[in-house]
DNA sequence: TTGAAAGCGCTAACAG
DNA sequence: CTGTTAGCGCTTTCAA
């Protein structure tokens, strides 16, 4: 009882299978696989018949089968929060570097801030069978995250310190460079000082949240009145804007705005400019990355820098140590930030 | 004569399969298959004991089994030349959103303008079995492209328009920019431009550099003595700067520079900046992309906008086009290019 | 509505 | 050195 089983959809003319490859150079599968991975457990003469079949059927391997069958697995996964923040683009940078070393390689994606979004490409890269993935993670909720180590996928933490034992993590201390930042401002004798800041799902809101607390409570001020907090949806240009937006209809604006990162200071700057507003004479402003143009800015940016590339590199060493041989433990690694003065804070000399 | 056939190599406790879960169900594997697949045909009963498996299991289908029997594609990759560019990353959150409304999924590399490396994406994204590719091409031999092609894979050219009837692309008119800015150096009186190039296998400098001889010789001049070229490895910041000070160490600079792109042209500011050169007093600049920090930077820098997002759109919608069903016919899709003026050439009202 | 079985393309034993 | 074969986890007939 021979029943055909159902066939893929194809597009075009079947891709050449190694069979194919095989009845092509009139060799058997086991060779055709052999000169794939074993080339040296085959004469010459053979591996140049194969090889010549190979080449002209155009034959690819297909990496679904093989990844099936012998499980090997050379691709990572990133979700950074935002692809299109020059700060985690330079972190990717540092990851495909890393990789590209041990002959890996990454498949990014940009969660956008979105849990759900996070949560489809995490979905996605599991069943792609990734030897693990380095996450930005878009909400508080670390319990997926924590599943999928628990289930054997590498799970590394990035910009985000691990809370849990299981999970690694590679981040910089967010708290102490956002206290940096609120000192240096409160060293400039500013006693009501503006946040622009994201969403508290998002770990680095929170952190730099803290910061400015500590910073101000340090300083023997009263948080509640004076921060000035401006809650925006997204951390980028169009969020700064809108921060400042905001912050001047309220009326009795602070006189220094302190933003969750430099693409939110951008956007407000912009906008405190259209407003009409000097910095740093009506208004200072610090941001948080340090990004590329920071020092070029019409007002170069008063920044927290970080050591950015290197983040990535180390998130990159952490995961494939991990899921090496040997299955390193769990490593919580913080660097530490560093205020750069310029001209937007007054503070330059 | 039954012989156990090799394992794959395994992380911790083997990933429940289908099977794991039909047992724990008590159920067989292709019913299990069919509340995955096609929950209606299964009573509700059944669903109910094998969903509560899958959950008790954490089962996770495996892609690349499934992929290999059923060929379900639903990712897309694109291989873009820097991933780091605003440019880029803008064009990307373009095609993700198409990709997304579509319910398919973008895995994202960055060639980093190396062949090397996007020839490694190009055949990892083959072997994954990717619906089809976005590509900017980090060289002028589309050959591989053709190929990849020709084996069914669907192709799509990103801001670089196809010279072969069987691509599509999606491109912006780059000689046309580049003629822009040029022709609008000439018309503030510069005679003699310096232009800060990228190699010849990019096409965006091919292109950008023909726009800029047209636009030379339309005036009546000759491009080898009124086009001062200097040519840097990677069209970034760092090249730029490099540009700037090859460009000064070679004497009787021009008084006016045109750059590849902003990235470049942000590098070169910095570097005739800390060679105490004003912008655009002692050197007018014009840059190309009209990036997002482009007209908050310390001089606003003149540019050529192009519709970013909507290329990644109309190139993901071209792909989707194509791959689905009735195979549409490649098309070649140009949007024109705009001149933004600022500060940074002298030319602003 | 459910179960049994074929087979996608490949790798890795093992026999010859 | 080469061929044969089992089986990775899944989808999809077809039969019951």
């Amino acid at each position: 009882m021979v029943t055909t089983a159902g066939r893929a959809p194809q597009r075009g003319p079947r891709r050449a299978s190694i069979s194919d490859v095989a009845q092509e150079a009139g060799v058997s599968l086991g060779t055709v696989s052999n000169v794939l991975n074993r080339p040296d457990r085959v004469s010459p003469t053979t591996r140049a018949k194969v090889l010549a079949a190979i080449e002209h059927l155009s034959f690819v391997p297909n990496g679904s089968a093989r990844q099936l069958r012998a499980g090997t697995i050379t691709t990572v996964g990133a979700i950074l929060l935002d692809i299109a923040n020059p700060f985690f683009t330079e972190v990717a940078r540092g990851i495909e570097d890393r990789l590209a070393q041990a002959d890996h390689t990454l498949m990014l994606a940009s969660s956008d801030e979105d849990p759900e979004r996070e949560a489809r490409y995490l979905r996605l890269f599991e069943e792609h069978g990734v030897l693990g993935m380095l996450v930005t993670p878009a909400s508080t909720d670390l319990e997926p995250l924590l599943e999928l180590s628990r289930r054997g996928v590498g799970v590394v933490l990035l910009d985000r310190t691990s809370p849990a034992e299981e999970l690694s993590s590679v981040a910089v201390d967010d708290v102490a460079g956002a206290a940096m930042a609120v000192e240096h401002l409160l060293s400039l004798s500013h006693r009501r000082i503006a946040f622009i800041n994201g969403p508290q799902s998002i770990a680095q809101c929170v952190d730099r949240r803290a910061g400015m607390v500590r910073a101000l409570e340090a300083a023997g001020l009263d948080p509640d009145e004076a921060m000035v907090e401006i809650t925006v949806s997204s951390l980028n240009a169009e969020g700064g804007e809108a921060g400042v937006t905001e912050l001047l209809a309220a009326g009795t604006a602070p006189s220094a705005l302190f933003c969750v990162n430099d693409l939110t200071a951008l956007g407000a700057m912009r906008a405190l400019r259209s407003h009409g507003l000097a910095i740093p004479e009506d208004m200072a402003v610090v941001g948080y990355d340090d990004v590329n143009f920071a020092s070029m800015l019409m007002t170069p940016l008063t920044s927290v820098r970080q050591p950015t590339r290197q983040l990535g590199e180390v998130a990159a060493d952490l995961l494939l140590k991990a899921a090496g041989p040997g299955m390193a433990a769990p490593q919580r690694i913080e660097f530490q930030p560093e205020l750069v003065v310029r001209a937007s804070s007054g503070g330059a000399r």
